[in-house]
DNA sequence: CATGAATGAGGTTTCATTCAT
DNA sequence: GATGAATGAAACCTCATTCAT
């Protein structure tokens, strides 16, 4: 079984970022941590800037992908709460996404702003759906305290989910 | 007269870092940015790190000062809205505050950490001035809130004021 | 076929450093010397200080190779003579060891400090060997004016074997 | 009283080229040192080397007149053991003299050597006086022996001038 | 597919020296 | 004499990328 190569070097990729960020991680590193020689990077990718998008990529779409199976089932314990722990499992997708992203170049400045934008408008998609009034202020609500917590969880390693049902239980929306 | 050698640095940094983030920008374009030769730059400060931390806490001290003088004249115009648009006017600010700190080196994410949290204090002091419940809640919900529309203004260049003001009178802070 | 690139750098530096010394010989110098790119320089040493360390480690195991020879077979002539021709030969070999290794960094210092006692306990080994007396003196003396003629040969580029017969025949060393 | 800038310059040059070395110490430490500003520097000497070899010269003074002392008084005590442990009381004379000037540039290579020619004749001289035989060679073995117990003293820190009596006494120096 | 030796543009930093005051 | 701001040549080192095998 095992991963392929280009997998093995994604996930070397996300894990490095997340501890060093985009500019202090070499292609070296990732080849040497995914275990193969640093010439096969780019039998797999173009350059770093292309690895990275595809990074960013996939983890968006791991995202959404959450959102959009709390939206099926109408489901705000699914939407909100499910959504919130997955990403919080995962501390590097917070800091790749979340942080690394908006720093770096332009395209991957422009691809965060993009997906800032899909991701307020599944949870606009959610509010109408809960026939809540002001959906739009209340998702940039949402989202500004998600990603506060997000920040908050890397930044002190605390525990953050209670504050985060608190929040939503305050807004009754869980 | 005009400004001091040292000065002219710093506002050229500021103007750069904002630009093209932190690794991106050389010290030879921050000293041809100022006119200087790029050997003078190490006159003034001992290394391209210590000159971002100088600048990150003379920006921070700019945006506490304002922060303190709405709360000693308790005035919600001042310490909500004026500090807001002070911050809004100076994008590179927005630019090198919020988003380049928290990349780039461990010490400047501790920076942030610090001068967040400060922030967030300095918002639950005025909360509780103004009598107000759950100003725990509220002061993180605020500076959530407050970022979004930072990084809103800078992604998509748009004007934010008004979606401001109307969060603050929804929650009856103006 | 040829050298290992390695090996051109190492045949380049000992060239250089023991033409313009540590200091003033730099990394480009020795590259282009070994006709290499000054990239490859790094692909094979951490650092020029690490370079400079291997250099005289690998001169160091020469010279006591060959004193370790002539131990073996009992011969003055191949102890005192051949060992002593054979650095004189390699100039580069005595500027480097005798003279640079001792300005420059601690760490050069230490490491000379190490192998002069180490070359020292060669001697004394060797004239215990010969029944002399007065080993521990007698060791020091021979390291000294062998030392003063090594000086001698660099500075002033005479023919100095003559004189080491000479006072080897004095002490009934030969 | 006091020193003359100059001579608060030399001082401070002498102790932190014996503590560093030559290319490791800057100009501005050693006007630090002295306590001036380091554009005075270029009051007083041409440059860097020019400043290091009137350094050198001074230092070379100093030992000569000692041993020329001892010759007038016709005194082995004088000759041998004081001048010895005069310039043993200086470990910065002998680190900037017999290591530091060796190394660096052609200049002060050429210094060293023709210093070295006049303290070898000085020992001749006064072994001449004393009557011996073989002045020629053991002038350069004292020389050897004297620079071996120099290296030892900076590189261990031991103390030295027993041996050094014992060495004079071996040969009837004493 | 995979390798790893080689490249070289470009970055940060140092420091002897100059010069207007 | 003394100052110290400014200079810029030149050093060391990094690392994304290429390419022959």
């Amino acid at each position: 079984m095992g991963q392929s190569t280009r997998e093995k070097l994604l996930e070397a990729g996300k894990k490095l970022f997340a501890e060093k960020g985009y500019h202090r991680t070499t292609i070296e590193e990732i080849t040497k941590e995914a275990g193969v020689s640093h010439g096969t990077f780019y039998v797999y990718f173009k350059s770093k800037k292309e690895f990275f998008l595809v990074l960013l990529k996939e983890i968006r779409g791991l995202i959404l992908n959450s959102l959009n199976a709390g939206i099926k089932e109408k489901s705000p314990q699914r939407f909100f709460l499910e959504s919130f722990e997955k990403v919080l499992k995962e501390k590097e997708v917070i800091r790749i996404f979340f942080f690394e992203a908006m720093c770096s170049d332009k395209e991957f400045i422009d691809f965060y702003c993009e997906s800032r934008q899909l991701f307020i408008e599944k949870i606009e998609e959610f509010l109408k759906l809960l026939g809540k009034q002001d959906y739009r202020l209340y998702a940039r609500i949402i989202h500004g305290y998600a990603k506060y917590l997000f920040e908050e969880a890397i930044l002190t390693n605390r525990e953050v989910t209670e504050e985060w049902e608190n929040f939503l239980k305050h807004f009754s929306l869980l």
